[in-house]
RNA sequence: GCGGGGGUAGCCAAGCCUGGUCAAAGGCGCAGGACUGAGGCUCCUGUCCCAUAGGGGUUCGUGGGUUCAAAUCCCACCCCCCGCACCA
């Protein structure tokens, strides 16, 4: 067990948040015991893998979950945020065997861009040396930037540690039990010197490419068959020759009993994919050319023809020929046709001249002939022109998506071309006339330098995930799933339904042993799906409670499954009963997740993979219930990459910004399924942000306090709606919006009262700043806590309760109010920009109480028919204001536009109040904006005797639009 | 190719599901002003084009369509990103 000792902090940038993760620590306020009085939530992230540091990428995805953890925590859940370290897998060792063999480049990069030692980068020749010291090291990184973790469940995965691979041993035993494991075999990418599979990162070549399935058609030769591979097996009804490469070698080989002739090379790459394949003779191939032989299933006779555009080194070399519908062998047709040479040299010029395309397919935009017509078009005149690539490619993916065969194609015929093709494949191997080839569509290249070629592995376990009722049951859990974002589900649907089976083990690397068959280890993929399971009763394990020995697979049926009788099962493996239904009762009191976090790139394997698992094992209660994808970070605008220098450790950003910039900077910068783009220039932004927040309780820490001030009733309205949105936000994942609101929102807010206050504060701002607190703790927690002290209060602001609204405090006037306030300021400005120059004084006329009737009107007017509207108020204003007939429709524009812009937000009495109170809205307001405006503002009423109104702006007031006056 | 996501003003990025309140939130950058010994920080104002009274014009990848009304709905097209298996 690696020791879960405190104390080796990383040195943040600032101090405060040393002071927290200490005061954390002891205080042990994140580690959770079950609690039957309060409602649970379990939150987990998927664990790294250890081969190297933690980046801003992790960052990411986790401080995603620690801020809803959080959230859930101070909402009043007993929240489950757990933590483990990932060792399964390959990777280390092939970076462990890179080092032995001195490679210069991994030594760079482990030196330079993770950051380790020079005097211990030795030790990382022993894989398990390289992820424990990753361990080591990820956790100070964990605790520095301040997830709330309980700490006393962490684990590592593989066999190394002590009681993980009984977990896992349990896993699989009853996996296998259920039916879900099966042995069989799979094509690999292979380096024969190497003698292991060649994965994506292990290639100096030919990144992605996977083995592509050819069918191997076999075409009777006397008691020889020549077997051409082909992608398209539904093309040979329209066969008229076959094609080989005469300056090449071939040979005569014995496949399972038959004699086949193909390529040399092609008889050592099928000797990796079938057994018993053995070479039984040379072929000169200039001596068959212009032999007849049989084509299977139709019986047609055709004749061999030579070609050099046959590559001899890709599939079996020998090629069949159907010029109608393939580009290259119409243009092999036209080239051989000019060869006179070659072709007397061969006496096959009759054949060659008798040879016409045959048409197979229906295909819409071509005639019957497509290849014939997409090499004239292009002007193709011999098989080596490389735009043949281009034309081979357009026609066959035309033919495959929207192709029929036509009549001539026996049974096949009317089929899609897409589903010939199978049905063709079936009935060959069937009829013993053809097989199965797999071949790499471009070169692959080993890092050790020899070229890759497929290789059928034997004797492979595979998870069964093809399995139609397990499928099923799946899909239909999806189905009832929380996923955040929405657009999510459909894609594990899509996955769950493409899903094929899945080779669980491998022979090398780091892992647990496959408990039947211990030469193969459990997969990475493969042994990290359920454990979350193992959180629940892990804090024992590590007390030393529970010996990994006592771990057999009944102890963890009882405890999972609820299988067995404990008293037996606890005095057969000595454990104490008391504690075994602990571990039951914990089990059941935590399980099931309730959200698992995660970055997209998890949804086609690991995510999918935790569902199917889940509903293979446990019990349909505790499948889990929710789940939330992000993107995937970039740096600057780009891809994260080690050997491009774009890559940025966790551990860095926390020393140069400190955890709580880090943290807000990754959570502001993306939101559902976008890609978060790491900036610097937003990182220095948020810290200054954060500076201010800071500032601001300072202040008002230090501030002399008034009981009241004119807008606290607008101050409260607006934090009910903040902590409505926050709140809801959070409720689904949408941490992006949620944190600005809480830092950039509440912060507006902050500032216009201040503004309309002149900086007084009173004590109902001081509850303002106290919920601003609360709500800024699931993201920047270090300066939460430091402000929520600096208030001088007591305890942890991370288990405060989270603000709830409070209906009462919504106030929709004086909102409304505070509205208009601004609104008159903007147009009162709006007019001095046109007027460009310093008005002396403002004179603001309030609409007459006369006029309230139209602006009920046309709330009315809108409410009924919205269509119209302008009209019938243009009609109500000439018919309420005769003799203004020139203004109307402007006035029914303005009037419009005003109430129309706050209808859905404001009730109509509240927008009626607040009309027939506009006059004291905007007097109380006036010192305010005189100092706002710097010039004096004066509020008059439309109508009152001996008004000085000069440009006549008072007929021009409307309700809630008053006139403006500037001199 | 298949599947998923996306293209919004100088940049980043909301809005799109539930058409009108959108010249389009917020942040940055830039410009002006306040504060300051000066700066930084902070605060205010402006930032598509035109306009000496709160106005008008043209914008939300491209082209069509639906509608009284489209960044928002429908269709087609172009472009970008991600995943596609034994790799964590």
């Amino acid at each position: 067990m690696v020791s879960n000792r405190g104390g080796h902090f990383i040195e943040s940038a600032l101090d405060y948040e040393k002071k927290w993760i200490v005061k954390w620590s002891e205080s042990k306020i994140f580690e959770a015991d079950p609690n039957p009085s309060k409602p649970k939530f379990f939150i987990c992230v998927p664990y790294s893998y250890q081969n190297g540091p933690l980046h801003i990428g992790h960052g990411f995805t986790f401080t995603r979950g620690d801020a809803y953890a959080r959230f859930k925590r101070m909402q009043g859940y007993n929240v489950l945020f757990p933590w483990s370290w990932h060792w399964t897998g390959e990777a280390v060792a092939g970076t462990s065997e890179r080092l032995k063999q001195g490679d210069q480049l991994i030594r760079k990069v482990l030196l330079e861009i993770d950051g380790v030692p020079n005097e211990i980068i030795d030790k990382f020749t022993d894989p398990a040396y390289i992820s424990k010291y990753y361990t080591e090291e990820n956790r100070k990184v964990v605790r520095a930037i301040g997830f709330s973790v309980d700490f006393r469940r962490e684990f590592y995965t593989t066999d190394l540690h002590p009681y993980y691979s009984k977990f896992i041993t349990w896993q699989y035993l009853t996996l296998k039990k259920k039916g879900y494991v099966t042995m069989g075999k799979h094509p690999v990418v292979w380096c024969p010197h190497c003698k292991s599979a060649t994965g994506d990162h292990d290639r100096l070549i030919g990144e992605g490419v996977s083995p592509e399935e050819y069918t191997l058609v076999y075409f009777r030769m006397d008691d020889v068959y020549l077997a051409a591979a082909t992608l398209r097996p539904e093309t040979i009804f329209g066969v008229t020759n076959i094609w080989i490469n005469p300056n090449h070698e071939y040979v005569i080989t014995e496949v399972d009993g038959k004699k086949l002739l193909i390529s040399k090379k092609a008889a050592e790459k099928l000797s990796q994919q079938k057994k018993n394949v053995k070479i039984i003779s040379q072929v000169d191939p200039k001596k068959i050319i212009g032999k007849i032989v049989e084509t299977p299933l139709t019986g047609v006779y055709i004749p061999l023809l030579p070609a050099e555009f046959v590559d001899p080194n890709f599939g079996s070399g020998v090629v069949y020929s159907v010029p109608g519908h393939a580009p290259y062998d119409y243009a092999g047709l036209l080239t051989l046709k000019k060869k006179v040479a070659e072709v007397d040299e061969y006496n096959i010029r009759n054949i060659v001249e008798k040879i016409k395309p045959i048409s197979i397919i229906k295909v819409p935009d071509y005639g019957d002939y497509p290849a014939v017509e997409i090499v004239e078009k292009m002007k193709i005149a011999d098989d080596k022109d490389p735009r043949l690539e281009d034309a081979t490619r357009e026609i066959y993916s035309k033919e495959f998506h929207s192709g029929i065969l036509k009549e001539n194609c026996r049974e096949f015929s009317n089929q899609k071309v897409s589903e010939a093709r199978e049905n063709v494949k079936q009935k060959l191997i069937e009829e013993g006339l053809g097989d199965i080839m797999w071949e790499l569509p471009e070169k692959v290249v080993c890092r050790c330098g020899t070229e890759c070629l497929v290789k059928i592995v034997e004797n492979q376990w595979f998870l069964k995930y093809s399995d139609p009722e397990w499928k099923k049951k799946v899909k239909e859990h999806i189905m009832t799933m929380k996923i955040y974002p929405e657009e999510a589900r459909q894609w594990f649907l899509n996955v769950v339904d493409w899903l094929r089976d899945w080779a669980c083990t491998r022979k090398t690397g780091l892992g647990t042993k496959l408990p039947w068959d211990p030469e193969w280890i459990v997969e990475t993929l493969s042994d990290s799906t359920i454990y979350p399971a193992l959180y629940t009763i892990s804090k024992y394990l590590n007390r030393g409670d529970v010996k990994p020995e006592q771990l057999t697979p009944e102890v963890l049926d009882y405890i999972y499954l609820g299988i067995g009788d404990p008293a037996k099962i606890s005095a057969k493996n000595k454990i104490d009963l008391k504690l075994l239904k602990t571990m039951r009762e914990e089990f059941l009191y935590w399980y099931p997740v309730d959200m698992r976090i995660s970055a997209k790139e998890l949804v086609p394997n690991h995510l999918t993979f935790y569902l199917f698992h889940h509903v293979a094992i446990f019990d349909e209660k505790l499948w889990p219930r929710g789940i939330s994808v992000n993107g995937m970070i970039t740096i600057e605008g780009e891809k994260m990459s080690k050997s491009r220098g774009k890559f940025i450790p966790l551990k860095t950003s926390i020393i140069k910004y400190g955890a709580d910039t880090t943290r807000c900077t990754l959570l502001l910068a993306a939101e559902d399924m976008d890609d978060p783009d790491w900036r610097e220039k937003n990182a220095r932004e948020v810290k200054l942000m954060i500076e201010q927040f800071l500032r601001v309780v300072e202040e008002v820490a230090k501030a002399p306090l008034v009981d009241e001030t004119p807008v606290d009733k607008w101050l409260m309205s607006r934090l009910q709606r903040r902590i409505k949105n926050i709140t809801t936000y959070m409720e689904t994942l949408k941490t992006r919006k949620a944190c600005h609101e809480a830092l950039y929102g509440m912060y507006s807010d902050w500032r216009w009262f201040l503004r309309r206050t002149n900086n007084t504060i009173s004590r109902t701002a001081v509850k303002f700043i106290e919920d601003w607190i609360k709500l800024l703790a699931p993201f920047i927690p270090f300066t939460s806590e430091e402000a929520w002290s600096i208030l001088g209060k007591e305890g942890f602001v991370s288990v405060e309760p989270w603000p709830i609204v409070l209906g009462e405090l919504i106030n929709p006037e004086a909102e409304l109010a505070e509205e208009l306030i601004m609104k008159l300021m903007d147009d009162i400005r709006s007019i001095m920009d046109v007027l460009e120059k310093k008005p002396n004084r403002v004179i603001v006329y309030v609409a007459s109480e006369n006029k309230l009737e139209l602006l009920e009107e046309a709330l009315n007017i809108i409410k009924e028919n919205e269509q119209k509207s302008l009209g019938k108020l243009i009609t109500r204003i000439m018919e309420k204001l005769p003799g203004r007939e020139k203004q109307a429709v402007a006035l029914a524009r303005a009037l419009l536009d005003t109430v129309s812009s706050l209808i859905s937000t404001y009730k109509h009495k509240t927008i009626i109040d607040a009309a027939k109170n506009e006059e004291e809205i905007y007097k109380r307001a006036a010192e305010f904006l005189s100092n706002e405006l710097s010039t004096q503002i004066q509020v008059f009423k439309e109508g009152t005797i001996g008004l000085y109104d000069p440009l006549k702006k008072a007929e021009t007031a409307l309700p809630l639009r008053p006139g403006i006056y500037i001199e």
